[in-house]
DNA sequence: CCTTTTAATCACCACATAGTTATATGCTAA
DNA sequence: TTAGCATATAACTATGTGGTGATTAAAAGG
């Protein structure tokens, strides 16, 4: 017997896997990976306008994913939450093995 | 320097991610960890529509997160790939985690 | 055949959200 | 103060999607 989950917690669950659902938002925390990026540069390297790049940082910083430092003139965007990583690694692990066995798939069939 | 990743798996990763994003998909998801189930008895569990259940199925097994078997009347549900339950325990840590934290703070401040 | 059961699909509604343009805010330098 | 740069926010649009009720499809049993 597995243990039961809560709808507040299913909740939780899928609000934060919301946030690893778009393209763009990945986009920006993969930047993030190799440390912090400000607004603009984070503009420059996902091609993305500033206010949509604005956006979604605001919606990963309120939901902690990511934390901002003003410096002068510019706000400093980092990953503050390691999950992101392991996540993403999941995820592209799945979908490698995936393409793996189809590819194997196809060389059996020669 | 780290690697870069394509739009392309970008896509399919939000993609991937977009299917466990949705509480309801969880909930089925999480009913289907203990095993095979039919269509009428995650309607019973899950207590959502026939209709609603049947849709979340029928998006999870094309994008190959499920696997369908048809005995007689019934169509029964499987999860065909686990990377969904690694998903969903790194970011049931996470929160947990987290949540600690907050409950420590909390215990700091008395 | 007709009826019942199980599941899938259709048509629709309500809502959320990613994107854009325009504007506001806030800091720095002249 | 004014000008200029960096960022945030507002208003709006378009698209996607989760939910519902009604209908259909298919199988089993009388």
């Amino acid at each position: 017997m597995q243990k039961q989950i809560s709808d507040e917690m299913l909740e939780l669950v899928a609000q934060r896997l919301r946030l690893l659902s778009d393209p763009m938002r990945l986009k920006i925390l993969h930047q993030l990976q190799s440390g912090e990026r400000s607004v603009s540069e984070l503009v420059e390297l996902t091609k993305a306008s500033q206010p949509n790049v604005s956006k979604h940082l605001s919606g990963l910083r309120t939901h902690g994913l990511v934390k901002r430092r003003q410096e002068g003139n510019m706000a400093y965007f980092s990953i503050s939450d390691p999950f992101v990583f392991e996540i993403c690694d999941t995820v592209c692990n799945s979908i490698k093995i995936e393409s793996e066995e189809k590819s194997m798939l196809v060389n059996q069939l020669r």
